[in-house]
DNA sequence: ATTACTGCAAAGACTTTGCAAATAG
DNA sequence: CTATTTGCAAAGTCTTTGCAGTAAT
């Protein structure tokens, strides 16, 4: 059945899954290519509600053991946006990036950690910690938001 | 029944409190009392579990209202340490502080995120992100478990 | 006297798990 | 053919909510 399910990314699935003796099912295929596909920050359930378009059979369950092999395959990257808001984007190859959550409005883009390497060095030095950056989000306040939040701050 | 329930931060209860037209009840100040006690950062079932020592009748449900007001009144401060582990920490008056938090172990530590403000106004910069520092959480591996780490990874 | 807060139980969101059938390699 | 993965349903964890009684102001 996995055959016309060829898609940008299916290379690196293809690869990064065989690794690890991963097999390469559609489900797993789609998930990927919906998460590309939005390329922004999706939620497990919004993955699923995507995906399950293409695959009308999609069980929520499935999308998680996918997500949950992704990452070990290191092809989607999860993180913390907040309580009980784990959030997934792809993983660029050898590309780690931050995330920016805003606090207002959730929009979440993607960042260079790279621009925090003196803080984790400072951190080592003062606290002996090894920050990792490949998941480091950072909360506040979008473009957009600033000025809405200095607006509702004056108002009450 | 509030009245031998005196303890040290119960002025800034008392006075952020009333503030806000918030209630002092003998339940809330023994969950900051808790939450001051154990110093660390904590979750909910934990304040839960050392607050009914004190409480006998305590509910969870009362833990979660009450860390809900004790974050409005800005007397405690929550963050998201992974999936479902939202924990809180007794804010220090004037005195915003990060958290590193250990992949490994779960232990977690305050930093200053004083230390982030390059990073700070770099972000401002290239995207127009206001970062909220008083929720800068840093996940990473603690000074304990640095070695451990690299000795499982080359063991396998 | 008001009105916020508590305890309780029930519901809600999010995620995981057991199992038999299906399927990739 | 064999081991992994899927769909399904059920259970698990963390958190919130409705309500009537209780207590702070």
């Amino acid at each position: 059945m996995y055959e016309e399910t060829q898609m940008a990314c299916g290379e690196r699935l293809a690869r990064e899954l065989k690794r690890r003796g991963q097999r390469i099912t559609p489900q797993r295929a789609v998930i990927l290519e919906t998460i590309a596909h939005l390329e922004g920050h999706v939620s497990a359930q919004e993955v699923f509600e995507q995906a399950r378009l293409r695959l009308p059979g999609l069980h929520l369950a499935t999308v998680y053991r996918a997500l949950e092999g992704l990452q070990q395959a290191g092809l989607v990257d999860p993180f913390h946006a907040g309580p009980g808001q784990t959030r997934f984007a792809m993983t660029q190859e050898d590309h780690p990036h931050g995330h920016l959550v805003c606090q207002r409005c959730g929009r979440t883009e993607s960042f260079d950690p790279g621009m925090a390497h003196d803080l984790v060095k400072e951190v080592d030095e003062r606290h002996g910690y090894q920050v990792n950056l490949s998941h480091l989000t950072l909360r506040g306040l979008c473009s957009d938001c600033r000025p809405l939040a200095q607006a509702s701050r004056s108002g009450g």
